[in-house]
DNA sequence: GTCTATAGGGCGATAGAC
DNA sequence: GTCTATCGCCCTATAGAC
């Protein structure tokens, strides 16, 4: 074997993650992977078919992440939680989920999380298909950690602003229930 | 004058922001401005230090426009209704604001959007300083926003979720007055 | 304040040898 | 599947003439 392999497709999205993450997305690009790895550029493209194919790699692996970390969480307090603690330790693949628009992360896994919150927002409104509900939810959730991801709280944190945010539209949604 | 001007900062800024809008970020550069201009790069220089400066003053006009458009909205139905709009007029001057950090949209006019937001969730709870109140609310709208800049609730729209969370959340902080 | 010219770098992607 | 070499393009920023 004169040339055996050297990476997979799952070290180089490993690599380009760690970049993405400690470096930030202007940092990416096919040769600081390749560098990273100790291959050369040029090889990645027998891996993925041009950078945007990796990007796309990427946005699938994110969503897989959050779904993981999801799939424990049971109430929608702990659903929260958990969603925030995830968008805290990896905030960089959390953009990549609900902000870059790849192809990958609108549809398939991102299908579980939502049915997830579904299930969740159901389980208090009554409604099993409370579309509106999981909307509501997740705006505030999204919204929340891109704040607090931007720095926009200063240093004094949320001042509350989570727990009362979160309070408030529980119990609204739960309202919602004895009209219906 | 054999070196008359051609060019002002308000005007750089204005030709950077209609790139940025209708090309996207990652077609921004001293270079793609100054053609738009019909000057050369290197003019650029002699308004703004560098392209970090230039960025800068992109985040100030975009406080500055949204500031502008909140000034006349009152109550918070109205301030929501006007922070949406604005949001979806100029997605990216909005992206801007709320999720690029520059120097200048951490202070400043900020300061001035996020008192109107302080008086007008005061005139609901009775607490004219009800931060937690106010970060909800800025989270759940920046939240929707962002989400539906980003494509995410689909060709059907948000199913109703603007108006359900901000319902909830409205009742939810006024529940809170009669508590306190 | 603008210009030309240039330094000094990065990038995505491809061709062809092994 | 990796390598070397290269094409062709982009960029920020500076120096110095006018």
């Amino acid at each position: 074997m004169p040339y055996p392999a050297k990476t997979t497709r799952n070290e180089i999205l490993d690599a380009a993650l760690e970049i993405v993450a400690k470096e930030g997305w202007a940092a990416l690009s096919m040769r600081s992977v390749a560098k990273k790895l100790g291959v050369q550029a040029s090889s990645l493209y027998h891996h993925f078919a041009d950078r945007a194919a990796m990007e796309n790699g990427l946005g699938r692996r994110a969503a897989d992440e959050l779904w993981e970390h999801l799939e424990g969480a049971n109430g929608l307090q702990a659903i929260a939680e958990v969603y925030l603690a995830f968008a805290r330790s990896k905030p960089e693949l959390y953009a990549l989920i609900a902000s870059r628009s790849t192809e990958a992360n609108s549809t398939g896994v991102s299908k579980a999380i939502w049915n997830r919150l579904l299930k969740e927002v159901g389980a208090i409104t009554g409604d099993p298909d409370d579309t509106a509900g999981v909307v509501a939810l997740w705006a505030f959730l999204h919204g929340f950690a891109s704040l607090e991801a931007a720095g926009k709280f200063g240093g004094s944190g949320d001042r509350g602003g989570l727990r009362k945010g979160l309070d408030a539209l529980i119990a609204g949604l739960q309202a919602k229930r004895h009209i219906l």
